[in-house]
Formats: structure tokens, sequence, C-alpha cells
DNA sequence: TCAAGATGCTAATTCGAATTATTACAGGGT
DNA sequence: ACCCTGTAATAATTCGAATTAGCATCTTGA
């Protein structure tokens, strides 16, 4: 196999030696640097001819910064059924770093283990990337910790709580996204609300339903949490508004409701908190509010290069934006 | 910033030299390499003691060996427009790529110039990888050539014609799909035939329409090529069986049909041959074949793998599945 | 007791590119 | 002839880990 081109090859080809090729395919010109136009045209012609290009891990080895962005994500990227989960974050972060100019590096050799890759395991791959964007709901709490250990320029997207430092993050403002549900549907005339989800475990769960706690305080409202969603219990309580964090419950809410004979919005409304760890029929109108993912994978790629360049520690919560939808009406008066 | 930990480091901690550092993280015994049990472990307890990883920029400049496979595409991946027709292909690069252990870079920094990407541009950065797999329905011949040329290890994902020499590639083998379907539909009483679509420009077209015409000519029946349907000028001239290149013209073809009172099959049959530039309706059941996208995906990868390891220029088609649907039918007995 | 062989480790080199220090050589002034 | 200055290029070093050749030191056996 034809080996790769090394600068010494093209310095041969010149005439030349290889600090010159490196000094010209740099640019330089300052610190005393001095090329000879014809040299230097010479140089450049050679490296046209051949299409040479720097190996980039030497570069790496030298100095910092290959123009490699890395994407780290628990699972794998691009079967269909993470399909709509992953996309459009990606959508954004290729977005950004056609942009910035950058190439961007899928680890997919990080084998799985017991279903899951592990950013830290035997052979890391992760710093071949000058820097790396996190993706997946939850984030393993030793790799995070380890990440902030060694400095390693990263950025996650989603919200994550310190590991041992503060973790740079781009998430989506659950809490606002949240409490402004919950406004709207208190000036609707809800007095009793439920929260179906988790509401623990991953960041994302924890701030929607601190968000839910928030504002039914502060509306003196009556608000109760429930893992799972049992419509019977639900109307039995006397609950006229249920958000539900996953929008596929919040889906399987509404047809409950509809096949008891019940109305949605008229007898119960129901919104929506936007998880989507599982598939869910998108043709009931549910409302709630679209999270930016498309945005926050463009923000993750711009706060992943001041990372680089200022080694600052960016954390910011992109507000999401509400979905009128056709399962949010006013409370009916009631007997 | 706390320093990185170099072997260096290790070594002197250990009271050793960096050699034997090496020696003992790799667990080297063979050749003649002998470490005492006790510095063994006197090494591998500073180890585990500070943390310490390979730095693996060092590791892959000696190997000569990034262990990263580009991916190149003359559009953007992520975008949804685009997503149904990469996607597949995708899925089959990705758990290909895993099972290598390689990392996938996606080529971002190729800016677009008039709508295309160019792998020959400027700054190509192609040879970030150990090798590459190309992805487009059509790719510019220049670059083509110039990779053959320059003989930089890459499987093309579709089948192509001599650039300069042959062109490793992993295609589907549409002429053996198309013959079959007009085998079937010969089977089915059907004499007068069209093929619907451009037939020429790319490889996947040629080979489609060469299909076709070397059905027809074996079965001594009528075959006429046409590049855009006209429902009535293919009625007049007494066709039964249409073949269109492009999914959305078979859908097309099929409302146009039953919008006129006609039944498909009964009156008209109509075959689709998979090209999917344009977004298609899904739901009519076509009668056709599926290209298989992510085994060509798989199969892609696994050549690319022969090729750095052995510099061959694996060429094969993957044989299309014939797709039920239900817009074939047998020939209604005319007047 | 001394060569032969086994054992345990290290010095030195390599990979490819970037950078710094240094050399080589021209022409100008005295 | 000599020094100085500017210009143009190169030699040598660096990064961190892997590898090979080779140097000590210690056992054996005759």
């Amino acid at each position: 196999m034809a080996k790769r081109l090394t600068q010494q090859d093209i310095a041969r080809m010149a005439g030349v030696s290889q600090a010159t090729v490196s000094l010209v395919l740099n640019n330089r010109t300052d610190g005393g640097v001095r090329i000879a136009p014809e040299t230097r045209a010479r140089v450049l012609e050679v490296i046209r001819r051949t299409g040479y290009v720097a190996n980039p891990i030497a570069r790496r080895l030298h100095d910092q910064r290959n123009r490699i962005l890395g994407v780290f994500t628990y699972e794998a990227v691009f079967p269909s059924t993470r399909a709509d989960f992953y996309q459009p974050f990606l959508e954004g972060i290729e977005e950004q770093a056609e942009v910035a100019g950058c190439d961007l590096l899928l680890f997919t050799s990080a084998k799985a283990t017991e279903g899951k890759r592990r950013i830290f395991s035997d052979d890391s791959r992760i710093r071949l990337a000058d820097g790396c964007v996190l993706l997946g709901r939850s984030i393993d709490r030793d790799d995070l910790a380890q990440l902030v250990a060694e400095a390693i320029p990263f950025v996650s997207i989603g919200r994550r709580d310190d590991a041992g430092g503060p973790v740079p993050h781009i998430g989506a403002d659950y809490r606002a996204a949240v409490r402004d549900l919950v406004d709207r549907s208190v000036a609707l005339g809800h007095r009793r609300f439920a929260y179906v989800g988790a509401g623990t475990g991953a960041e994302s769960s924890a701030d929607r339903l601190r968000g839910f706690k928030q504002a039914v305080a502060a509306h003196g409202v009556e608000g109760t949490h429930v893992q799972f969603a049992g419509l019977g219990q639900l109307l039995d309580a006397g609950i006229t508004a249920v958000l539900a964090e996953e929008v596929s419950d919040g889906a399987a809410l509404v047809l409950a409701a509809r096949q008891r004979g019940l109305s949605v919005p008229g007898d119960l409304s129901v919104l929506t908190l936007g998880a989507a760890t599982r598939p869910a029929p998108d043709d009931i109108g549910l409302t709630g509010f679209r999270i930016p993912r498309r945005e926050m994978g463009r923000r993750a790629v711009q706060a992943l290069t001041e990372v680089l360049e200022h080694g600052t520690t960016p954390q910011e919560l992109l507000a999401c934006e509400f979905v009128e939808g056709t399962t949010l009406g006013p409370r009916r008066a009631q007997g």
C-alpha cells in the first residue's frame, strides 16, 4: 500500500528541508522567519500536486488542536430507534462544526459494556479530538468526574450537576418551561395538578419536577407527583390537569380518557414535558413545549469553542417554546 | 491546570526507566522481554495510584494508524430532509466501525461550494483518516479520479465506473433486481413495458435501465424508455406495466391512474426501482425491491478494512430483495 | 575458575510535525 | 581584508509512547 506522505517527502521533492515545509505550510512570517517567495511557491506547488495533509496525530502530539471535535453518545447514533432523539441535536452540531471549520469524530470505537458505552475504558480515545460534546439523557457520573478532573475540554448537552466541579453544559430550561405550563393552566381555572413521571434520576427529570413544585407552590394550588399514570386514580383525586414527563405517557392518558368516553381537554387537560425515551404517536396534538434541540447542538459547539479558546466553563439553559396543541382547555365548571 | 502524567513521570516514581513502564503497561512477555515480578508489581502499583492512562495520541503516532475511518458525503449528513436516504447506510457503517474498533470522522469541514461539497478543495482533510467511505448518489468524477490516482484508501457506496482505474465499491445489483421484476411481470402475462426515469447519469440509473433492456430483449417483449411519466401517453401505447426509477414517480402514476378511475394493478401494473431523491408517500404499497442499505454500509466498512490491510480493490454488488406490494398483477385479458 | 547462557533492565531510536537556535551567504561600508 | 547587517534556509530539539539492540549481573556446568 502506498505509504502516507510526510513532510520529509514533500521536502525532498521540493529540494528543501522539512522545517521549511512546515514553515510554509503554517504560513509563518513572524519571529524573524523568512521564506523566499519562489521557494514558498515551489513548496506549495508540491503540496498541491500531492494533496499532502499534515498528520493530525503528529500535530496534536506537538501542540494542541487538530480541528477535530468529538461527539460522544452513550448509545449508537444512527439506529432509527434513536434517530428521533439524536437527530436534531446532531443537525445543530454538524451545522456549527461546518461554520467552525471542524470535522466531527464519532466515538464508535468505545465498545459497549453491559449495553452502555463508557468514555474511560482501557484505551480512551477521547483525547484524539480537541474537545468533545457529550450527548445522552444521563451521563455516567464517574466519567463526568474524570473529565472534569483531567481538565478535558468538553461540553455536555443537557444540564448536569457538579461532578467534582462545575460541568460545562448547554441545557434546556425545563423549570421555566414547566412553570409556564402550570401558569397557563391556572389561568384557565385548574387547581388540582398531577405530575406523572420519574422526576428524579437524570437532571432533566429533576428540573421538570422542580419547576412543577415551584409553580404549584407559587400559585397555592394542589400538586401531586406520581411515578406512573393511573387514569382512574387521577380522576378520583379530582385532578383536572396532568403533566406527563414522557410524551408517550401523555399520549396514553389521552387515549385512555377518550376510551372511557371522557373529553380531552373538556374533562381532563393533558400536558406533556417533552421527554422522549420511548416512541410516541405524533397525531394527538399534545399541548406542551418544544425542546430547542437543534439550537442546543449549535450552542454546544459554540460553547466548546469558547472552552478551547479561553478555558471557560460555559453553562446556559435555552428557553423552550410553548406548543399550543389541543389538549389544554379551561377547567369544566363542576357540580 | 494539572499537567498530564507521562510514562516518564511514572518511571521516576517507580525508580525504573520509561521503557520498563511501557513494557509493563503492554504486558509484553514475548521477544526476550523479561520483567521481574516485583518490579512489575511496583510499576503497576504506581499506575494504579496515579490513575495513569497512556496518551492515545502518542500511541497512534507510533503505530502509523489512527483507527479513524472517514465518511464523506456530498451533502450534510444529518438534516432530516436527507435523513431517510443516508440513515440506513450510516447505521451499517456505524455498526461495522464499532466492530472494527474504529471511530468515524465526518468531514463537516469541507465547505460547500455551489451547494456541493468537494473532496479536494484548498485544504482537503481527507487524509486525516486511515481510509474513507464515500456516500452519495453521484460522486464528482474528478474527485474520484484523484482518489484513485493518489491511491487513497477508500470505498464507494454504490457501483462506480472506472475513473482512471477500477473504483472500489459496494453497490446494489440493480440490473439483476430490475430483470427479476420484468421476469415476474412477463410471467403474469405482460408484454408491453415502459421504463420511466433518467436511465443515465449516475451509475445506479444506468444499471437499472440496462437491466430493463436486457430483460425485455431476453423475453422478446416490447420495452420503451421515457424520461418523464405521461400516463395518457403510456396507456395510448398499450403499455400494461411501468417501471418507475423514482419511488415518487411510481406513486404519482398510481394516484393519477386511480384518479382516472383506473385500477392498479387491474388496468395497469406499476413497479418501482427504489431511487429516492425526492420524498414519496409510503402508504401506497408499491411493488418493487428493497435496496440493502444497511448491509451496504456494513460491507463497505469491511471492504475498507480489506483495502487498508491488503491493498485490494474490492467490488461487490449486493442483491436487492423483492418487495411484494400491491401494484403488480396479471395483465387483464384485453378485448 | 571461566566461558556460556539466562535474566533484568535501560539507552537510544522511531513515529511526524512544530519550533528555536544557528549557520551560510550575500552585499555594503570602512 | 574586515566587520556588520539582512536574508534564507537548515539542524537540532520537542512532544509521549513503543521498540530494539545491547549492557550488566547472576547462574550454571565442566
